[in-house]
DNA sequence: AGCACA
């Protein structure tokens, strides 16, 4: 007969004054887990929604005892401890007090963990993930990973509210089938309430769509190079090409997508959001009439990015203008970027597959986030002219710097670790 | 249905 080397018993585990709950449903709130547990003591902490299947729940007693009344009692009962109608497994666990994991410095509650059930491996793709996330904020950060429980994936967002958002939005719905290939042309609608309606309360005619997005840049107190558009829009998709012009004395951009999906999910997460922390650089989006840019490949003020780069290239030191008729003082020598932006972040653990967006690059960025404080504005000088971009890269002219160095693409950035651009 | 996201 063996003794000490069997599985842990419930009747042999060494008792603690946490105790472990399992077959718990998984909608099961704190309130139920107290309901349950405070006839045998007082509750100093509780853990629940733990596990893949978000089925178990710890308990804390202020005493020891406690916790051996509730697991003995509930060892002789022959009615078993319930929630929702679910009987509820305790036993002692082996740990001895709950450590709600709050590392200084990091704001918890911005990732989410997201269980999608019914799905083979590889059936949701990272970029559908990140396509239904996107509808609610900036992401951040996805990692996905493969459990017995099934598939999983983290979402981080910038901050709690944009998490919150999204999990009270999306827990227990269902992915659409449509978004299993997000280069399909599908309709960002197909998220039921995700979107604002397509036709309008008056029964207005739906808003012509595009895969042209028209962006009107507001507040232009810092440069916004062709890499700035770039890192921003490719967030969302392949972006093709690339025209800042100028129009009636602001800054104009056309931003070409393959299809208008893509450019419906970038409209939708961009409108009203800026470029650089502090309300600079503010976006307006609508779709444009244009459905394929003409502009030149390699210019300051355009690019088109389905030319091989060599090509491109090689007409730089272009004349004069853009073809989007804006005329600039110098040509600066920038790397057309090509490489995605995750290459610019330090790699994720082996094995877990990530992705790592672009709208990382807005640090401090929040939805609904209140307008700048003045003093931000005092603080950082404009350019003395919105048309004075300086070289993307270069250190900022003037003898103030900007928090966030907006000026700094990444391609121009062999340190990226060191560009707060693109700090988390 | 078995220990804190992997």
């Amino acid at each position: 007969m063996s003794t000490s080397a069997q599985p842990q018993f419930r009747y042999t585990q060494t008792p603690s004054k946490v105790l472990h709950l399992r077959n718990l449903p998984w909608e099961c709130i704190e309130e139920e887990l107290i309901e349950l547990c405070k006839p045998f003591g007082k509750i100093v902490n509780t853990k629940c929604n733990v596990g893949a299947n978000r089925n178990q729940a710890f308990v804390e007693f202020s005493d020891l005892n406690q916790a051996i009344n509730m697991v003995t009692y509930y060892a002789s009962s022959s009615e078993p401890a319930q929630i929702r109608g679910k009987t509820v497994y305790i036993q002692y666990s082996n740990r001895h007090e709950i450590v709600n994991n709050k590392s200084p410095g990091d704001v918890p509650g911005n990732v989410l963990l997201v269980t999608i059930e019914g799905v083979e491996a590889g059936d949701v793709s990272i970029d559908v993930i990140h396509l239904v996330f996107s509808a609610f904020g900036f992401v951040h950060k996805i990692a996905t990973f493969e459990k017995a429980a099934g598939f999983q994936a983290l979402i981080q967002y910038s901050d709690i509210q944009t998490a919150s958002t999204a999990r009270d939005s999306l827990d227990g719905r269902s992915i659409p089938r449509d978004y299993t290939n997000p280069h399909l042309p599908v309709n960002p609608t197909a998220m039921d309430g995700l979107h604002q309606p397509v036709v309008g309360p008056d029964g207005k005619k739906k808003e012509f769509e595009s895969n042209v997005l028209l962006a009107s840049i507001e507040n232009m107190q810092y440069a916004v190079t062709v890499d700035v558009l770039n890192t921003v829009f490719s967030a969302f998709g392949t972006v093709q090409k690339i025209a800042i012009f100028e129009k009636n004395g602001g800054t104009q951009a056309l931003i070409q997508y393959p299809d208008i999906a893509i450019a419906a999910v970038a409209k939708d997460a961009l409108e009203g959001h800026c470029i650089y922390d502090g309300g600079y650089c503010k976006l307006h989006l609508s779709y444009s009439r244009h459905t394929d840019l003409n502009v030149k490949a390699y210019s300051d003020k355009s690019r088109d990015y389905t030319i091989p780069m060599q090509q491109a290239t090689g007409w730089q030191n272009p004349p004069a203008a853009p073809a989007v008729g804006y005329t600039s003082g110098g040509v600066q020598q920038v790397h057309a970027q090509a490489a995605p932006s995750s290459s610019w972040f330090p790699t994720m653990p082996a094995g877990v597959q990530t992705y790592i967006s672009s709208p990382s690059s807005f640090p401090g960025q929040a939805y609904g986030a209140a307008p700048p404080p003045a003093y931000a504005a005092a603080a950082i000088p404009p350019f003395s002219s919105p048309n004075a971009h300086p070289p993307p890269g270069a250190p900022q002219t003037g003898g103030s710097v900007p928090l966030h160095q907006p000026n700094c693409p990444p391609g121009g950035s062999p340190h990226p670790s060191q560009s707060p651009y693109y700090g988390s």
